[in-house]
DNA sequence: TGCATACCGTACCGGAGTGGTACTGTTTCG
DNA sequence: CGAAACAGTACCACTCCGGTACGGTATGCA
C-alpha cells in the first residue's frame, strides 16, 4: 500500500487552510466543516501539527488553531514527518528505539544500496515542496538526476 | 504507512537478480537463497512479474525464471505497478472498477489540485529510474521543477 | 460563579491489508 | 514413473487504519 494515510491527508488540508488564513484563528470545527471531514479526525491532526510546532493553539472560548509565519519555510517533508511519524520507503534504513536496524541482514543485504537511493529520492522530492506551494496549488513535477551514482550513500540523510 | 510492501521489495530484488544474470534461468529457490528470503514469497513475486511480462518462466525440471531484454526499457514505475497493483498516493484520483471516483466530494474538494500534483511528482520520479539503474546500484536524487505550476492537471497521467 | 466553548488525552473497536504458511495441482525432464 | 519447479488457492496471525466515544482542562462571558 503505497499511499499516505488519511490522517496525513487531513493534516495537509488543515495546514493549507490555516496557511491561507495566515494569522487568523480557526477552530477544528470550522476546518472540518469546510472540508466535510469528521471533527475528531481534524482535531487529531491539528494537535499533531501543534506538537510539531507548525501551528499555534489557543484554548477556551473563541480559541482554535492558527498559522503564523512564512509558509515557504515549511516543507512538505516536514509536514509528512510530523503527521506520519518517522518513515522510510523500505525497512532497510529503519531503526528501532535502541537504534538497532530493523533489517537483520542489513550489512550483507545486496539491495540496501539501491533501496537507499529510492528512499532518498522520494524524501528529497518532498523536501522541495513548501507549504506555500501547496497553498498556491502548485503542480510540481519530479525529475531525477541520474549522474549521481555510486556515491557514498552512508554519509547523510 | 508510507512505504512499499515487503512483497514489492522482494519483487524488485528478484528483478535485479535476474537482470544481473541476463538470459540465464534461475529458480525461485536460488533467488530466495541468495537474499535469504522465504521461498514461497519469492515464488509469488516472480509469478507476478511473469504475469506482467517482465520476465519469462520455464516449467519443469531445470526450469525457473529469466530476464531477457533491455533493462533500460523497464521502469521502476512499471515494476511497482506490476507488484503493488494500481496505486495512488491519495484517494483523490483512485477510481473503482466502474470508473467512479472513490472520493465522494471529488469535484468540490479543495485539496484535489495539489494532491494531484504530489501524486504525479512521485509517480514521475519512479518513471525516471530504470531496472538498469537499479542493477547498477544507482543512487538517484529527485528534483522538482516548480515552474510548472497551475498547468492543466487533468490532461495526463 | 457558573456555563458554554474548544482544545487535550486516552481508550476502544471493526475492518482491511500485510506477511507468511500450507496444500494441491500441472508441466517438464531424465 | 518420479523428482523438480512453476501455478493456484486457501488460510491465518498480526498490525495498522479510520473512526467513535468519553472524560478532562483551559478560557471567556454573563
Amino acid at each position: 500500500m503505497l499511499k499516505i494515510s488519511k490522517l496525513t491527508d487531513y493534516g495537509l488540508l488543515a495546514a493549507v487552510y490555516l496557511a491561507r488564513h495566515n494569522g487568523e484563528v480557526a477552530s477544528a470545527r470550522e476546518i472540518a466543516g469546510f472540508y466535510h471531514l469528521p471533527v475528531p479526525m481534524v482535531t487529531k491532526v491539528l494537535k499533531m501539527l501543534h506538537q510539531s510546532e507548525v501551528i499555534e493553539s489557543q484554548r477556551g472560548v473563541g480559541g482554535g488553531y492558527s498559522f503564523r509565519g512564512d509558509a515557504e519555510t515549511v516543507t512538505l517533508g516536514y509536514l509528512i514527518e510530523a503527521l506520519e511519524g518517522p518513515w522510510d520507503l523500505v525497512e532497510c534504513e529503519t531503526t528501532d528505539d535502541q537504534g538497532h536496524a530493523a533489517c537483520a541482514i542489513r550489512v550483507a543485504c545486496p539491495s540496501r544500496r539501491f533501496m537507499f537511493g529510492i528512499n532518498r529520492a522520494v524524501k528529497g522530492a518532498f523536501e522541495q515542496v513548501t507549504l506555500g506551494d501547496l497553498t498556491r496549488g502548485v503542480m510540481p513535477v519530479a525529475q531525477i538526476d541520474k549522474p549521481m551514482l555510486s556515491m557514498r550513500a552512508e554519509s547523510q540523510l
